[in-house]
DNA sequence: AAAATACATACCGTCGCGCGGTATGGGATG
DNA sequence: CATCCCATACCGCGCGACGGTATGTATTTT
């Protein structure tokens, strides 16, 4: 294949085939071969070219998961008219809102195949979503006193975790009827922690959720 | 090297070399031949006659490891002099007990370098020591008014998960500090369930069982 | 024109794993 | 007690695929 004048587009190219295919075989089942198959005349130097290693492309793609969803919490975050409180209401009204139309259940994943992948998302969670979205909001909440705990950087861990990978329906595949008891549990133990941030609104939509999600696969 | 007439100790010793190597290495960072030269002229061919696969070799060294802790909680699960809420206590408080002396801590294990190690732990817990252990525990401190949830299997996924994994100073390599503030908000998650589990005792339990970790380091 | 970049191609070492073969045990038979 | 027989513990070579690299080449940029 002919030289590129925008890489980029390359790049992109081969992180979306790389994407799909992490998802349907899970990434240790996906060998670079199956990237160039997937490419189109696209050469393994093309790809190492631009990508350093095989885990690199893995982080790539996390990285790409993950950037819509954490430019949507630095927004929340950075609000100046709710307060702590209020926020973590809001972050978990968007986040359903969000993945009922969100393009991830349209490739059927399956985290269970793929260690690698659903570790990536794990880290993701614990080492930069908590500490740079979750624990400032905490912080704050705690400040303007609408929020009360002695360890927001724990709590803010304990409820991500919760939230992105115990409630991901595509780490555990829920019927709809799990995952509403899943929300419920989630929304009891955020009670226990004095912070009553689901209502029935909420309760609704989650409903609506599982049932496309359930649709799709 | 000439036939063994107990070939369970062949077994043993695999299983022996492969757990040591998959906590040190991580489970893809070690490989047949590694196993091999650590097992004194054992051949490839004796360990594919035992084990079908690589991975069969992952389940087995994980079922070794939970196998001990599972035959505990069975123990506890079936007396009869306990309520549910005392049996979820009495679990709590052996579990610190046993980490403190566990061969684990002997190894320097690093679950940060195998994703294929802590998953394997990770749908241990969900499929299979969750709805086993906690969730008849849980059934019954409902039916004896101990316990008070209407989604017990999900509050037996979200408990376990919480102790096993994110408490878990393997996974995480937690400062004592750490543990200690992760153990006091887990205890605070417990009490919003209405399991006031923790006492003064256990959390001394746990700065031990930290600064043990951390001196192996 | 020179340097940098975007690819292609050919190749390397290692991996998981299967397979044909060998040696040794123990139960059945006499 | 001796012999036979076969299940099985074990050996070790080799296959195909894998992740990764070295080098060459064409195209763009400076």
């Amino acid at each position: 294949m002919a030289r590129n004048k925008h890489p980029e587009e390359t790049v992109q190219r081969i992180l979306d085939v790389a994407f799909r295919l992490f998802m349907e075989k899970g990434y240790e089942h996906t060998s670079i071969q199956d990237m160039i198959d997937h490419l189109d005349g696209l050469s393994k130097g093309a790809i190492y070219h631009h990508f350093k290693s095989k885990e690199d492309i893995l982080v790539a793609v996390t990285d790409k998961m993950t950037e819509e969803s954490n430019q949507m919490l630095a927004v929340i975050r950075d609000r100046t008219d709710l307060t702590g409180k209020e926020k973590l209401k809001t972050i978990f009204k968007e986040s359903l809102c969000r993945s009922v139309q969100d393009e991830i259940f349209t490739v059927a994943p399956d985290f269970s195949n793929s260690p690698r992948l659903l570790f990536s998302i794990f880290r993701e969670t614990v080492d930069e979503a908590a500490p740079d979205y979750i624990l400032p909001i905490l912080k704050e909440g705690i400040a303007d006193g609408s929020i009360r705990t002695e360890y927001p950087a724990e709590l803010a861990e304990l409820i991500l975790l919760a939230a992105n990978i115990w409630m991901n329906p595509m780490v555990f595949d829920n019927s709809p009827e799990e995952s509403y008891r899943k929300f419920r549990v989630f929304a009891q133990m955020m009670q226990g922690f004095g912070l009553d941030v689901v209502d029935d609104e909420m309760l609704g939509r989650l409903q609506e959720l599982a049932s496309v999600y359930q649709k799709n696969k």
